[in-house]
DNA sequence: TTGAGATGAAGAA
DNA sequence: TCTTCCTCTCAAG
């Protein structure tokens, strides 16, 4: 489930289990051994997530940098490390545990350089404490984009993805085809401070819970959700189903190339 | 056994 | 706006 929130804790168990070891690196599929052998035996002084960037920096000023994209997967456990299954593109060893990671749409080394790079086309990331949500307005108040679009510009906001986009514009009661300029700066400011708190709750839960708790399956009487995703929530993957709040039947369009979810009733066209 | 689909994003056109 | 890449899971046949 990559969205922000995932990375942030991917980061923090890297820390937990290899900060301040050094750490044994392979690449059982081979397609990144150049890469692991650059880092065997390195020590990693730090972990750090920007959106959803995994940055691993390492005592020789190198620096591992991870996308997952939709697919990638990380998996932990003790060791000694079983035999890879799958597709391993970078097995980490050190102390007592080990990592595997799978299917990442990035995995590179990166000099100082590149890090800033990468960091200075990000957008403020609602889960780290530098982040400056005004920067995003500035491109939010100017854009004939939808501010749905605009939600998922990983330049524009670091971090949230799909089911945030969905979840936070419902939870404000924004159309999600609004145009970024009509959005009034009361509208931007309640949906950052949301998603300082929901993605927040997201790394401390490791899933995705939007749903107030009067509207959760126990106060509403209702069966909890059934969904691979894992958490409960009002719009995203539910079209066609009845609103938790004014039983008005999701809605679900394709909007630049991705599924978009929203509740007609409680977020009104604007127009 | 096969195929579609998934929480992402770059690059081509 | 479309195609491509990465991998796994689950439904359909």
């Amino acid at each position: 489930m990559p969205e922000g929130h995932t990375i942030h804790r991917l980061a923090a168990e890297h820390q937990r289990m290899f900060g301040g070891r050094a750490v044994r690196a392979s690449s059982p599929q081979g397609r990144f051994a150049e890469g692991a052998a650059r880092l065997d035996g390195r020590v990693l002084v730090g972990a750090d997530a920007h959106g959803k960037h995994l940055l691993l920096g390492f005592d020789d000023e190198s620096t591992l940098h991870v996308h997952l994209g939709i697919y990638g997967k990380v998996g932990f456990g003790g060791l000694p490390a079983p035999e890879p299954v799958g597709l391993v593109r970078l097995r980490l060893e050190g102390g007592e545990h080990f990592a595997d990671l799978r299917g990442p749409n990035r995995c590179e080394v990166l000099e100082p350089g590149g890090v800033k790079l990468l960091r200075d086309r990000l957008g403020p990331d609602p889960l780290r404490a530098d982040a400056d949500p005004e920067a995003a307005w500035r491109r939010i108040s100017r854009a004939r984009t939808p501010v749905g679009v605009l939600l998922m510009d990983q330049s524009v906001v670091a971090g949230p993805g799909n089911i945030y986009r969905a979840e936070v514009l419902f939870r404000q009661g924004v159309d999600p085809r609004l145009p970024g300029r009509r959005l009034s700066a009361e509208r931007w400011a309640g949906i950052w401070s949301d998603l300082v708190v929901l993605m927040a709750e997201g790394v401390r839960a490791g899933r995705i819970d939007t749903v107030r708790p009067e509207h959760t399956p126990e106060a509403m009487g209702r069966p909890p959700r059934v969904d691979d995703h894992g958490g409960e929530v009002y719009v995203y993957r539910r079209a066609g189903l009845p609103c938790l709040v004014c039983g008005t039947a999701v809605a679900a369009a394709v909007l630049a190339g991705r599924n978009l979810f929203w509740c007609p009733g409680c977020q009104p066209s604007a127009a």
